[in-house]
Formats: C-alpha cells, structure tokens, sequence
DNA sequence: ACGCTGCCAAGATCTTTTAT
DNA sequence: ATAAAAGATCTTGGCAGCGT
C-alpha cells in the first residue's frame, strides 16, 4: 500500500535518514539539533505510517529492521535528489553550457541582431547551438508558450503583449539604390523621389503599400512602387541589379558597398526593435545570460 | 479556540559494571 | 555465576509557543 505524501510530513524523512544512518536516537538527535525525546516521537510516527518497527532496541543498540535496511539507500537518494532540486540556481557558465537556443527572427532580424550576436556567442560558449527559425509574428506568443522558441525578434509596436520584451535599438528608413545609380548622385526631392521606380518589403506577402505611402499619401503624393517581396535580403539583389530604389532599414544597408544610400526626402517614422520570450525563461540564468549577450552585441 | 511542534521532566527498559 | 547498582537510552506526559 502507498504512502499518501499529503499526509506525510516531509521532516519525518529527514530524521528517518538520519537515524538509519546512527541507528542510534541521541546521536540523530544530536545531528538534527532536536532534543531525543522530539527525535523519539518522530520515530514512533514514522512506525506508525510505515507500519514498521524500523529500529528495535537490541543487544548493540538500536537494530534496522528488514523494511529499515531496504529503505535506507532509496531514501538517501530521493532526500539528496529533492537537496539538489530545490538548491539555489547556480551561474551560467557559458564555456561549459552545451545549450540548443531556439529564435525567432526574419531576415532582418538575422542580419541585424543574429549576425553581429554570433561570434560572441561562439567565444563565449562554443559548446552551445543557435537555431534561427522563420519568425511568423501570428504565432510568435503560442511559439513561446509552448518552448518551440526560446527568443523572438520582433518590432515593438506591434509585439505581443504578454510575452516580456526588451527593446534592443531604434530603426530608421533610408533610401538605398545601386552604388552608381544615376539619379541618387544627390538627395532626390520628393518629387523625383515619386518618379523612381520602389521595390516594397511586405513580410505578409503582395502588399504594395508601406508606411511610405502613408506618409506620401498625407502630402497629396504617391510612388510608383513596381515590385514586392517577402524578405530583405532580396531586396537587396534587386537593387545591385536594376535602377529600382527602396526605402530600407538603415542597419541594413550601412555596410553595403554595392549600394549608395542617401537620405531621403520624406521623413518616415521608424521603428523599434525588441526581444520577446516567454514569462517561464524570464528568471531562467542561462535565458539571462543569452539575452544580455545579443543586448550587448547589437 | 484549536492543532501542531518541540522541549523538559519523569518513567520504563535495556546494558554494563560491580559485588558476592 | 548470580544479583544488585549504575549508566545509557527510549518512551510518555505535560507545557509553552506559534500559526490558522
């Protein structure tokens, strides 16, 4: 017959390791800072659920009986098993940690917050992977909730609410075409800004209009925008390949070479980028710890 | 007010020492 | 070898502190 654990006290465990391992009540007493009369009542107790004398009083002290001796190793083990479980969480330690990280990220997000983070990542703990997955962001929070992913990047206007967030940097448009493009030698003016040909990234697929628009839309204006792809980083083949334009996240097109970015005549409002994960990684140390190394890398 | 826990004091039981 | 005395250890009963 099982021991019901909800009316077992716990403690009764702890001095029932103690006095298999003294056999002895004084002793056990002594060890568990209890008088011996506490430690005798917590034996007859513990006689009383297990159904068993446990220790007889003999010749050489107190003697283990059957059940006492076959309880004693289990016991130890399952008592040092909880010490280890409920033991305050111990540090990161990145050179040791052989963790599989899980993100969320477009391309975007990959080669703005993933890339620059990579490398200190490896230094600091080689041993741990790193899985970019397709941020779809209408599944991102049920993504989190169920430990598909570990991490999210995301904007932050439109990020779920109930997953934490920590904002990572701001974002600005600027206007990027090919290296010698002939008409951004200089910063176009509105005008010959509507008159290019734009490329649009519409993540959601088919979109042909963009903050842009709604910017240009509130000054009586309108462009021609020709071309619209799901990610970024096709954009930017296009652009190295043709006279199309496109208004691009700076970070994204700062390094590019083979493109001339310049300013452009319209202001656009920006974006924030954040991190999102879920609530149950919140305290988590080695979750801590990753999150401040993209934090720092960005 | 009640129940639980632990302590102290006293009683009960078993072991060891000492005397015969 | 046996019995009494002393010592060690466990159990029981009563009490106080604490939280519900």
């Amino acid at each position: 017959m099982l021991v019901n654990l909800r009316s077992l006290d716990l403690n009764l465990l702890v001095t029932l390791d103690v006095l298999l391992a003294e056999h002895n009540v004084t002793r056990a007493a002594l060890r568990l800072n209890f008088s011996q009369p506490s430690v005798s009542v917590h034996l007859a107790k513990l006689r009383e659920i297990l159904g068993d004398p446990l220790l007889l009083p003999g010749p050489r002290g107190m003697q283990p009986t059957a059940r006492a001796l076959a309880l004693r190793e289990p016991l130890r083990e399952a008592l040092e098993s909880l010490e280890r479980a409920l033991a305050p969480e111990r540090p990161f330690d990145p050179a040791g940690a052989s963790d599989t990280w899980r993100v969320a990220a477009s391309d975007y997000g990959e080669s703005t917050i993933a890339l620059p983070a990579l490398r200190g990542l490896r230094e600091a703990a080689p041993n741990t992977r790193l899985a970019v997955v397709e941020l779809a962001p209408a599944r991102v929070a049920k993504q989190a909730a169920q430990g598909e992913i570990d991490l999210a990047f995301h904007t932050t206007s439109d990020a779920p609410e109930n997953l934490r967030r920590r904002a990572l940097f701001t974002e600005r448009y600027v206007l990027a075409g090919r290296a010698d493009h002939p008409r951004l030698k200089r910063r176009p003016g509105a005008k010959q800004f509507c008159a290019l040909e734009h490329v649009i990234v519409s993540p959601d697929g088919g979109g042909f209009h963009g903050v842009t628009d709604e910017v240009l839309a509130q000054a009586g204006l309108t462009r021609r925008v020709v071309l619209s792809v799901p990610h970024f980083l096709f954009v930017i083949a296009v652009l190295e390949r043709s006279d199309l334009v496109a208004m691009l996240p700076w970070r994204l097109v700062r390094e590019k070479a083979a493109l001339r970015v310049v300013e452009p005549p319209i202001e656009v409002p920006g974006y924030e980028m954040c991190m999102l994960w879920h609530e149950r990684s919140h305290r988590d140390s080695a979750h801590r710890w990753l999150r401040e190394q993209i934090a720092r890398a960005v």
